[in-house]
RNA sequence: GCUCUCGUAGCUCAAAUGGAUAGAGCAACAGACUUCUAAUCUGUAGGUUAUAGGUUCGAGUCCUAUCGAGAGCGCCA
């Protein structure tokens, strides 16, 4: 709370005379009168200098200005309410406001495609979620590195390129089409064939050891493929600072199990490497056949990242491969590798309208690209005079809202129709409610640097103020739990709010001057709210509709 | 079998990390358009937060048990 911030600081200092230690946080009030509230005194009704706690600090609110009156319940909840005018400052610096004071260098690890695979479903909440949070710390000041991650390397690789020499398919033609074709077949190939798997696991292994001939087709394949999965997130508008993928730390595995074993952090068991940690299950770190898993390039990109001191590295992954994260986590901290932050920011199933969720391996599971055209006949069907690059924006922002409406860690349901529709909490809403607003503020010949006529605000327009001041705290949770889902329910609350006022007066047709420029402000902060809280969601704004 | 997650309105989901009277959206019902785009708005109804205990000033949130659902569990990623 920007503006709020030295009555906080006030507050705790104050709180430290009487030896209690702690956080002031200020809260938002469900009461009507109040915006704010403070309740860590609630739990010391009982204290026995709660008498001089109180006094003392009603004195302190009392000497500060933008509170314009506030109120002590029987229970010491203590009440503020704001001073409109004062608060306008925050309005009008929103991101100035929301910068932290210490900056942190983050890396954002997420999307993970496999090569051979299309993008699919399984892949649309990592890229919102992560496209979020990374859009949310740039914007407070955080420096963030993005890292695609690909998943290059390893089994589901061997069995393509397995595949492809058993059945005698040319590295050089293969097109991406045909590619994703063999993708799944492989997998299955590998699971009900034994001798098919025997070869894969020996394609594999060469792989390990940088085989040339395995390594040029396997080159080829990723080349075809990342062109593929580019040309997808670019009509998706993801971006990534690095696309590196598991073989870009192939490299350092040798070495890093070598030291390991001379510092006995992993000892030999029936022939694999397992953690000489006592865990049940056991972390295990390498196969039998000297090959490496998952966990093994994941431990090689800590190492590889190292030297870049990140304070905190994010994985957006699937819920799912909890047991992975926490293995990793583990295995960092015995190992000494690291001791940044790591965070396993875990996300829930999207499921079909039966409550199953989308397969992600098998294959048969929708391309995203299919579910992007799908959701543009959506859009289309609202409105057929819409220019091409304002559909493609409103079927992203039908993609990414609904995604990041739900709280990350929740299963949802994926239903197109619903998530398309016009009224409710959907992203077309809360675009048509910021066009609505621009278009009006377009029209109008607004001065920005007017303060409020308060004593003319309504209802309609109070309870939009009202709710702008909320911004901070909404967008703080959202930063500090890395949960988008805040801001995408603010956001629907601020639309509808804006859409209450102005379906309640004809703004520009108003005969009294003062109540046209509350209006039009309070338009004003809303588009900039609004443009704000997209701009953290990845949301694109459309000026038509 | 072991471990973890979850159970909130008919349906889909929230609930500021323990705060005052649990909120939205769909669907249902009743209203408002010669409009700054009704693509909207206004109102009504809908709950013993799975169940039973416990912790304290205060519990949807923490602890225990029971019932129910889902996920994961060394040579896939």
């Amino acid at each position: 709370m920007y503006q709020l911030k030295s009555i906080v600081n006030k507050l705790e200092e104050n709180l430290k005379e009487f030896n209690i230690f702690e956080n002031v946080d200020i809260k938002i009030c469900n009461e009507q009168k109040y915006q704010f509230q403070i309740n860590n005194f609630v739990k010391y009704q009982k204290h026995e200098q709660i008498n001089d706690i109180i006094t003392s600090t009603i004195k302190i609110i009392e000497e500060t200005d933008i509170i314009n009156s506030f109120e002590v319940s029987d229970k010491n909840f203590i009440n503020l309410e704001i001073n409109i005018n004062k608060f306008q400052y925050t309005f009008k610096n929103i991101r100035k406001a929301i910068m932290v004071e210490n900056q942190k260098n983050i890396i954002l690890d997420y999307g993970g495609p496999n090569i051979g695979k299309p993008l699919h479903v399984g892949h649309l909440r990592s890229l919102n979620i992560g496209r979020s949070l990374y859009n949310i710390n740039k914007l407070v000041g955080n420096k963030v590195t993005s890292d695609i991650h690909l998943g290059d390397w390893g089994m589901p690789v061997a069995q393509i390129i397995s595949y492809m020499i058993v059945h005698k398919i040319d590295f050089e033609k293969i097109t991406i089409d045909e590619l994703e074709k063999i993708y799944p077949l492989s997998s299955s190939l590998y699971n009900d064939h034994d001798e098919f798997k025997e070869s894969a696991l020996k394609i594999n292994k060469k792989l390990n050891e940088n085989d040339k001939e395995i390594i040029d087709h396997w080159s080829r394949l990723k080349n075809v493929s990342i062109k593929a999965i580019n040309q997808t997130l670019e009509i998706l508008g993801h971006k990534f600072d690095l696309i590196l993928g598991e073989s870009d730390v192939n490299y350092l595995i040798p070495e890093m199990i070598e030291s390991l074993l001379k510092k006995k952090k992993i000892t030999n068991d029936n022939g694999a490497y397992v953690a000489s940690l006592n865990t049940d299950p056991k972390i295990l770190i390498t196969k039998s056949d000297g090959s490496y898993l998952y966990i093994t390039t994941d431990l090689a990109t800590v190492i590889n990242r190292k030297d870049k001191n990140f304070d905190t590295v994010l994985y957006v992954v699937d819920k799912r491969q909890s047991l992975h994260f926490n293995q990793l986590f583990k295995c960092i901290d015995y190992f000494g590798f690291d001791d940044a932050n790591f965070e396993h920011i875990a996300f829930g199933t999207i499921n079909d309208s039966m409550g199953n969720p989308f397969k992600t391996r098998e294959g048969g599971t929708k391309k995203l690209i299919d579910l992007f055209k799908e959701t543009k006949y959506y859009v289309k069907d609202i409105n057929k005079n819409l220019d091409d690059p304002t559909v493609n924006k409103l079927a992203n922002t039908i993609l990414t809202f609904s995604d990041l409406i739900t709280n990350r860690k929740t299963d949802y349901k994926f239903d197109l129709e619903k998530f398309s529709n016009i009224s409710g909490k959907t992203g077309i809403y809360v675009q048509y409610a910021l066009v609505r607003a621009k278009k009006l503020l377009n029209k109008s010949n607004l001065k920005l640097e007017k303060d409020f006529y308060i004593t003319k605000l309504d209802e309609k327009d109070l309870n939009l103020i009202y709710s702008f001041m909320k911004f901070e705290i909404y967008f703080e949770q959202a930063l500090n739990n890395s949960e988008p889902h805040h801001l995408a329910d603010y956001l629907y609350e601020l639309s509808n709010l804006y859409n209450s006022m102005y379906q309640s007066d004809n703004i520009l047709e108003n005969n009294d001057q003062e109540i046209m420029t509350n209006k039009l402000l309070v338009t004003s902060y809303f588009v900039d709210y609004s443009t704000l809280l997209m701009e953290s969601l990845g949301i694109f704004p459309v000026d038509e509709m």
